[in-house]
DNA sequence: GGCCGTTAGGGTCATGATGACTATAACTCA
DNA sequence: TGAGTTATAGTCATCATGACCCTAACGGCC
């Protein structure tokens, strides 16, 4: 059957392809003062899900890298540029999409965002708690998931809680970035001790006035 | 080539998307005994890269999920059913092949064979030594290695080194393993202080009998 | 100016995991 | 019967971790 297909039934038998982009960002609570993970979701234009929020994504340009596209995607959707950029996932069910057989490759980032440009929304691009993505259209509620999940993975294990901050952070900011991603408190004084043995992080000799408190030390990521 | 310029064009632009498994067996070195990482390598029976050694892989059915066509690999190329089957990455680099651009979804496997099944290389199929197998078509000397990186992290971290063995085995042959995919020597008892807090695997009241020493106990794994 | 609340940043202590090592048990083979 | 080999248990120093305490340095308030 496969082989006798003519390139038209080819054609619509072979899956399309399509990259999509979970794009993580950190948001300051105003009244906590907690940090928060949020993400930009978009709003669907066609069907199907027609109007459904989702994740960005579109197909893969011919002269393109996969992470050129998420990248692209990104560029897109937030105006920003990530800081990191990694493939998350091949998605590729049966049932993903009602219309045609679709696998999307999926890439996750951080970007570091200007206050300004995460709260400009606009008509079909709109800001999410990532606790408050759900119901998306598709199978983009699993990716989201799965996408928190590969994050604190590699905030626990490693070195990727840094491309959420400046380039210039204290501690105590940094350890707001792990408490928002692991959603739990963490002891101040075991996070610097433990922050002292990495090695891909620097005191700098400066230190973040105007505070109410003592100032804290500012630090640089040294990494790659 | 095609009928229609209007589909050749289409068909240029759109990018293939292929399915590829790194399937992974342990094999035991007659003379020292030691266990080593072994896989199957198809020959290239078309250009490019006519007669060049490549990954088992091929295109996605239409009515067939990621994994499946995966396993559908595994089967075709081994004759085996997979202990262990996970997704490894997608790789879409512009410059993977010269005559298309061209997608492949990668998985790998663990496979538990008979000797005899190993053994049993036909003309276009052959196991090669984890270590050997270089100078492989497309890219995939670059996707071996990145498996085999992910099996060494998967051995440290985690529960897949059951996947090679049988359903009984004693902590040496498990030892064994270890040291294969991680290319070091471990000390027995602590190795066998470790697993005993492992929550995955259980003493059985079985022991070996017909080594030449001291019967080991076989050990059982009970997880997922 | 002096006290207070808060955060920064340094330390202690018990606990648990880890690596190096020793000792004993149980088998085969010469 | 003893030598060689592996199985299995235990010991000890070291290191990372979590819980906790103490002092330093700021702003705000009286």
């Amino acid at each position: 059957m496969y082989n006798s297909a003519n390139v038209a039934e080819r054609q619509s038998q072979a899956p399309s392809l399509a990259i999509s982009t979970v794009i993580f960002a950190l948001r300051t609570d105003p009244s906590s003062g907690a940090s928060e993970i949020w993400l930009p979701l978009v709003r669907r234009i066609r069907q199907p899900h027609l109007g459904k929020w989702a994740l960005p994504g579109g197909p893969l340009g011919a002269r393109e890298s996969l992470q050129d596209a998420a990248a692209r995607n990104l560029r897109e959707t937030t105006a920003l540029d990530p800081t990191y950029l990694e493939q998350l996932y091949a998605f590729g069910g049966l049932d993903r999409s009602a219309t045609q057989r679709l696998v999307s490759i999926v890439y996750w980032a951080l970007v570091r965002p200007d206050q300004a440009d995460l709260a400009r929304d606009s008509e079909n691009v709109r800001w999410f708690r990532a606790s408050e993505a759900v119901g998306l259209a598709f199978d983009h509620d699993e990716i989201v998931a799965y996408a928190l999940e590969r994050l604190r993975g590699k905030v626990t294990y490693g070195s990727v809680a840094y491309h959420f901050l400046g380039d210039r952070f204290t501690l105590a900011q940094l350890r707001g970035v792990y408490e928002a991603v692991l959603g739990k408190h963490l002891d101040p004084a075991n996070f610097r001790r433990q922050l002292r043995s990495a090695q891909d992080i620097a005191a700098t000799d400066e230190v973040l006035q105007g505070g109410r408190n003592r100032p804290p030390r500012l630090y640089r990521y040294t990494g790659p």
